[in-house]
DNA sequence: AATGAGTAAATAATGTATGATATCGTTTGA
DNA sequence: TCAAACGATATCATACATTATTTACTCATT
């Protein structure tokens, strides 16, 4: 058997992964409803949404049922879609039990710390850094909200990636969810809020006492974050 | 104004509350799947589970998306459904999520107790003592499995009862979703092996603990049944 | 005039049927 | 032996029919 001199590079087999339209208008249902571009109470209107993502309403019923068992739209029989509502109440439970299941995943990540896990921080918290935030405060009245989605992108795998090591995937999925659930609230209330946070040195030092192995210095200051944004979000609340 | 003599009674606006096929559906499904009826692994043809409850096509395809987002099926585009696999590993890790979620949920339950929450805790913990397990040595041979739903949803009932006072209703949505995939793992490969398991007495013990406030003993009774079921699992998977 | 029951029209969710498109298993040919 | 091609099967999307809810309106009663 001789050596082929020219490689013959079997084609990879790789699926070309092609997305549905149920799969293309959840995502997109998704991403609006926790930017709140669509309004916490509205009502989700089947013919609505599919002229609106130029799909038929059969990948939109899917899509919304999807999202009705994550919490991120509500669903009543026979009387249609709605965007969740929001509450203080309801904020509260979320940070509250946010800082349980992250601070329960980040001990366990410490726990079983490896290498590549402290380069992987390492590296998310170094790009965030370098991903500058635009304040709404900078642009000319009348534009459109600043576009920080680069930012959000790496902030959220800078928060995966500290909880990556926990060896749950199901604390994971939880976490996950939360993330999002939370982020919603951010963006409806807190657009605004970026600057009054020095977040670059929370981010620091809650990776700083992650590496040096002291789970409690880090899970408090982890949690320590959320209660500030619970904190900024109520002021804003009062503040309004 | 003199006050009526026959009380008007205002018939209570009680909407019927009809369930669409597919919610119905929904439920069906759940229940099959948790119940092993419908084997890890197999797939999910949407005529067939369509025919199998008397359904139409639109309606199974929204059940089993809300499935998807629980995790009690599994989804890819265009390649279909299945029922999700089951493995050592992720059993492993949903006891493991569960004594992490349930203990949290259990600590702060009994930091909020009030007596009505207490009063629930006995209540359904007696209802469960009383609710007989039908144990498959006792049936004829050839028979059907027995029939322990009423000790089943009993059993849901006093876990849920023991953790309802946590405050969040994320978390007990969580801790819901864990009992729901831990249960499937007991119907499809332990279903016989109530016997060997003095659950009365393990049930009384955490009861006992949680109501004299003992925080730390209450959790590690419930974790530890966790534990036992999960040892229970290990022992009948090598035994085969 | 204001209130409320009853009713009919409009609206929207739900379900069915059908056609388009992708995947999967097999066969055929080099 | 491998790969391309074909046919069978199933998912997905659209169009349409059905059923429930919501709204608007009328009219009797207070």
């Amino acid at each position: 058997m001789t050596t082929r001199t020219t490689a013959p590079r079997r084609v990879a087999p790789r699926r070309v992964e092609k997305e549905t339209a149920a799969t293309t208008v959840y995502h997109a249902l998704k991403r609006d409803i926790v930017h709140g571009v669509l309004e916490p109470g509205h009502k989700l209107l089947i013919d609505q949404i599919a002229e609106r993502y130029s799909a038929g309403t059969n990948p939109v019923r899917e899509a919304l049922n999807r999202l009705s068992s994550e919490r991120l739209v509500d669903r009543e029989d026979l009387r249609g879609f709605f965007v969740p509502p929001i509450s203080l109440d309801d904020f509260r439970d979320i940070v509250r039990t946010r800082c349980w299941v992250e601070g329960k995943a980040l001990e366990e990540s410490i726990r079983n710390r490896t290498e590549a896990w402290e380069d992987a921080i390492i590296l998310a918290n170094h790009r965030l850094q370098n991903t500058p935030i635009h304040y709404y405060e900078h642009t000319e009245p009348g534009m459109p909200p600043p576009d920080n989605s680069p930012w959000e992108e790496r902030h959220r795998t800078f928060h995966r990636a500290l909880i990556a090591n926990c060896g749950s995937r199901h604390l994971l999925r939880f976490a996950d969810e939360l993330m999002l659930l939370g982020e919603r609230y951010r963006f409806i209330s807190m657009a605004n809020s970026y600057p009054r946070r020095r977040s670059v040195d929370e981010h620091q030092a809650i990776v700083d006492a992650t590496l040096a192995g002291d789970t409690k210095r880090a899970v408090e200051a982890l949690q320590g974050q959320y209660q500030l944004t619970l904190k900024i979000y109520e002021e804003t609340m009062s503040g309004e």
